[in-house]
DNA sequence: ATAGGGTTAATT
DNA sequence: AATTAACCCTAT
């Protein structure tokens, strides 16, 4: 009878991680080659592979039931939206291996004002937000970042939301609706107790439970899909990408000092070092589309 | 050999 | 019943 389904253990899915970091994405009988790794993996044919690693990344990227529809729209979103500001970078390609993009494109662009599209836009952000951070389901809550990703997949953000995004983010969790914890927004009822509101005292009890085990394997395998993902984008997908993860950096850095500043003492630590890993791993993260621009 | 669409088994 | 994950099929 046909074979009863092998689940993939942790094992597998560590070895066919650090396969596609070591040759690629897409190397599939390479990988499986790799003495390394056919140990781990001799259950599997290179089919396997692509197919686990299609579900890894769908999974990490929070999609629903209706993952290839998103998928279309976002395709055809980031394509219609190439500024041309970001893809002037490839002049120099030997020893830049760190600021080759001058990353100032989420700023402002040329456009005036459009009223009615960003009232509309501005209008219905509050709603987003709480949609994205219901429908992301992420237990420990969702960073800006995942935010700012499921806005952007359904609706058409407008030139630099971002800066909106984190205004708002911060009205709400100062006015009870959203619940932060340790960069990530949940929702208040999610929380289990709905009445205190101090956002200290969440602060607090959050890092308790979370022990901080909890969420650097999470950011993690988030950046590691997001690397995946720079590896299989054109150069001028990449080129775009690491220009925002530049500006995501920026902006966690810039929100690392604020909390340390306004925090005491030892919460400004933990907040601090959390933000820098997030801010850290972005760097890496536009590295790394660095890279690949320079190869493509 | 790989990518992508599609199907079926398993989980919730 | 709905969602997810492993498996299968086909075109490139």
């Amino acid at each position: 009878m046909g074979a009863p389904k092998q689940r993939w253990t942790p094992e597998e899915e560590a070895a066919l991680k650090a396969g596609v970091r070591k040759h690629g994405v897409g190397k599939w009988r390479t990988i499986l080659k790799d003495p390394e790794f056919s140990g781990v993996l001799s259950m599997r044919s290179n089919v396997d592979l692509k197919d686990k690693w299609r579900n890894i990344n769908v999974t990490a990227y929070g999609w629903g039931s209706r993952g290839k529809a998103r998928a279309a729209l976002k395709k055809s979103r980031q394509i219609s939206r190439h500024d041309g500001a970001l893809v002037s970078v490839g002049t120099t390609v030997e020893d830049t291996d760190t600021e080759i993009i001058d990353a100032k494109p989420l700023t402002m662009s040329s456009e005036p004002h459009q009223t009615t599209g960003q009232k509309r836009s501005l209008f219905r952000l509050d709603t987003l937000i709480l949609e994205a951070v219901t429908n992301l389901k992420e237990p420990a809550g969702s960073d800006k970042a995942a935010i700012a990703m499921y806005i952007e997949d359904r609706y058409w953000p407008p030139t630099d939301f971002k800066q909106l995004l984190s205004a708002k983010l911060k009205a709400l969790t100062s006015s009870g609706r959203l619940i932060k914890v340790k960069r990530k927004y949940s929702t208040p009822s999610s929380s289990a107790f709905s009445e205190e509101k101090s956002s200290k005292l969440l602060l607090l009890e959050g890092r308790q439970r979370e022990s901080r085990v909890d969420i650097k394997p999470l950011l993690k395998s988030q950046v590691d899909a997001e690397l995946a993902r720079t590896q299989s984008m054109t150069a001028q997908e990449a080129a775009a990408l690491a220009a925002k993860a530049v500006a995501e950096a920026e902006a966690a850095i810039a929100e690392a000092e604020e909390a340390a500043r306004e925090a005491e003492a030892a919460e400004a630590d933990a907040e601090a070092a959390q933000a820098f890993a997030e801010a850290a791993m972005l760097t890496l993260r536009n590295k790394n589309a660095t890279k690949l621009m320079i190869q493509v």
